[in-house]
DNA sequence: GCTCCAGTGTTGTTTAGTCAACAGATTTGA
DNA sequence: TCAAATCTGTTGACTAAACAACACTGGAGC
């Protein structure tokens, strides 16, 4: 059986994860503090206490880390709720809608001035993992019809929901927007329960 | 000039200085939890997430990991309260009694089950701090004499005195204690005043 | 235009940490 | 009482991190 790349990660040498701890709660930290534009490698590797050359060992640039510690914390939120080992359910969809709501909140009110431009580089990783994730959900049923268009407009809908919602001045009660929208997400998802 | 232990322990190469801080905050932890004697060099690494070998590069057994860490933390206390970096007057000696006091009280709350094994180990550690500052106390000033045999029943009697404060049931107020002893002490450094 | 400055990304060498294995000591417990 | 289990302290081969260079880029200020 393939090794998945949960027990990948804790069979790593403890430096490596050692290391990459490092480096990532310096991120979270610097992000809390200034926007993610003005961060250098330099400021992450100073809080670190880790040499330049080392954080060039793991990843190609701050665009990489940004991408692998999004990618981290996003996939923690999932597999907190068990989503990442279930099935298509609407129950489980109104879960995974509400995940991403309260993912994107966070970030907003835990980074220093979240510009669109950092937005949108968020936007890319947590849209693959919603996508990917929709895909395993369905493919799991005996239907054998191609899941990528339903899934495709699914994934944008609910990225776009919870950053509406995560945009909003004065957000409502998270419960009464997920009820509100699961409906239209779930139109297109049905024929594979 | 040559460079102070203070400057040596900084300009340590991060790998040494974050396996060392790993090892002192899972040892710290693990004396919180059982007492001395029960804690095995395994233990400590497994909570330090470091390798065995690693350990004894470091330090010759937990005997020595004992050592330096109750120095550390006397130092520590020490340092907090500039007595490093000052010379006799019956004030300083007041303070570093109080501070003998004060460590060797927090030893007994924040310690599982310290044995009386346990704490003839410390009692040698700080002893030596105090002989070695009280002596530098005393040949900074002009006079010739020789410091040791003062300095000795001074250190002994320090020691002793935080050491019964310490066991006391119904401790009394540390001022009112220390206001006491302190004439006691002094007597025989004042001639070095 | 120019320099100065701060950051980037990479390199070769040195050093610290990991790992698996070892023999020996101590403890446990059937 | 013997065997299994656990901990110790040490070794040699391997790998990651540190460090000090390097050439390069993109402003900021003159």
């Amino acid at each position: 059986m393939l090794p998945n790349p949960k027990q990948m990660e804790e069979n790593l040498d403890p430096r490596v994860k050692r290391t990459r701890k490092l480096i990532l709660d310096s991120f979270g930290i610097l992000l809390a503090e200034k926007n993610f534009e003005s961060i250098s490698v330099q400021d992450v590797t100073d809080k670190a206490q880790i040499n330049r050359a080392t954080f060039y060992a793991h990843f190609q640039d701050k665009y990489a880390l940004l991408d692998y510690s999004v990618s981290k914390m996003f996939m923690q939120e999932i597999e907190k709720r068990t989503l990442n080992a279930c099935h298509y359910t609407p129950d489980n969809l109104r879960s995974l809608i509400l995940a991403v709501c309260e993912f994107l909140g966070n970030m907003h009110s835990s980074c220093a001035q979240p510009h669109e431009q950092f937005e949108s580089l968020i936007e890319n990783q947590i849209k693959k993992h919603i996508f990917s994730l929709l895909s395993l959900w369905l493919n799991q049923t005996k239907i054998k019809k191609s899941t990528d268009i339903p899934v495709t407009v699914a994934t944008w809908a609910i990225y776009g929901l919870a950053s509406h919602y995560s945009h909003m001045k004065k957000r409502p009660a998270l419960d009464k927007f997920v009820d509100e929208a699961l409906p239209l997400v779930s139109v297109n998802l049905e024929q594979f329960a």
